[in-house]
DNA sequence: TTTATTTTAGAACATTGTTCATTAAAAAAG
DNA sequence: CTTTTTTAATGAACAATGTTCTAAAATAAA
């Protein structure tokens, strides 16, 4: 009996279409203004029927959270483009900050919100793999880089940290709107520069 | 007529006492859990007189922020006790690092809640002044790096941008649960590691 | 003492996430 | 084909939120 397969798929459908929606409806109106009842209304569904399918609205946070994790590793990959882990590293920073430019909300969601880390602790889960995974692949090109006598430093876990730390201050600072408005000759292409900058002392050392 | 005098002054201690009450109950609950009615409660008001001493929940934020400011920048002072720029530039990451340790929903609201910039634009205010004295601040100490040879680089706003960027950013990484859980060997003490990687970086290029 | 003004309170509104009892639909069993 | 059982979906309801509005209380001015 085909039934019950049929089933199964039936009831992800419709929790995939609750996500799609829900992510449709977050990067038109942000996480705030998107409400279960938007997304319930959308689908054309009633809002407590979601509730059967999430156990609440964090939960569909971290999945939305999951899978964008998905997309920026896609993304990253693309720096294998490159022989040079010098130039595999520097692609990696520039399409970090490309990927958080074309997709603040869901930059939001993997990197600042608590959401998905609140339904993490609920889990039980001791790590955060999505970020582990990241996080690992920029060690490794940091790595190939030791490797290579590119970099001096050999502290992989600082080294990937501050690289890390680095982008990513740059861009929930865009995020914030607190790169803006204080008295920058030319905003707009602060982070480029700084980006080269970075680059600089980090390869001359 | 002291009368008039003693109502203004009065009507000061009340919104004093708001905010003095909204910023306990900030640090005590974190934002998103304390609300209109905690406060006034706490205060020992009814809900809708707050709203005839502020705005909105977004001016009182913004208020707070810009009391915030204050303390950081008298602790950014600090660093002035020592002599050499290059120590002083240090100094001043650490106190920026240590403030927001200590005060993790203040540097919230100063610097990633969206509530008191969107307050700013609701003021038709072009600048960010709070931001830009802290700003200001930090490339008076660069620029005295650079004058006396300590830094090579000489585009001060790049490098205060990066600086700024990668203390943000390793601070919020921890705000946000994201450093942890990653793998990292000593969790605890990355912040530190990092922090002297990126001085050595800084100083020796 | 009366009038005017300012300050406070109380009730009410629209929205939110979420729950729960009930109904509708579908599948399984007879 | 009918009945029973399981599953899915709904609608009403709850408590809590920020905020507004009208009326009352308190205070100052006349």
């Amino acid at each position: 009996m085909g039934v019950s397969e049929r089933r199964i798929r039936e009831r992800l459908d419709t929790r995939q279409s609750i996500l799609a929606t829900a992510k449709e409806l977050f990067l038109l109106k942000g996480f705030e203004a998107t409400t279960i009842r938007n997304i319930a209304e959308k689908i054309e569904y009633s809002p407590s029927t979601i509730y059967q399918y999430f156990k609440d609205k964090n939960e569909i946070f971290y999945t939305l959270h999951t899978e964008s994790f998905l997309e920026l590793i896609k993304q990253m990959k693309r720096s294998e483009l490159h022989e040079n882990p010098l130039e595999q590293l520097i692609a990696l920073g520039k399409i970090y900050v490309q990927f958080a430019e074309d997709n603040p909300e869901l930059y939001d969601l993997m990197f600042i919100m608590e959401a998905p880390i609140d339904f993490l602790n609920l889990l039980d889960e001791t790590q955060w793999i999505e970020g582990k995974t990241a996080f690992d692949y920029l060690k490794s090109v940091i790595s190939a880089c030791i490797d290579k006598g590119l970099i001096k430093e050999t502290d992989v876990d600082s080294l990937a940290y501050l690289i890390w730390s680095t982008v990513h201050g740059m861009v929930t600072l865009s995020l914030s709107k607190r790169g803006l408005r204080i008295g920058l000759s030319n905003p707009e292409t602060i982070i480029d520069r700084t980006f080269n900058i970075f680059s600089k002392l980090l390869f001359k050392s």
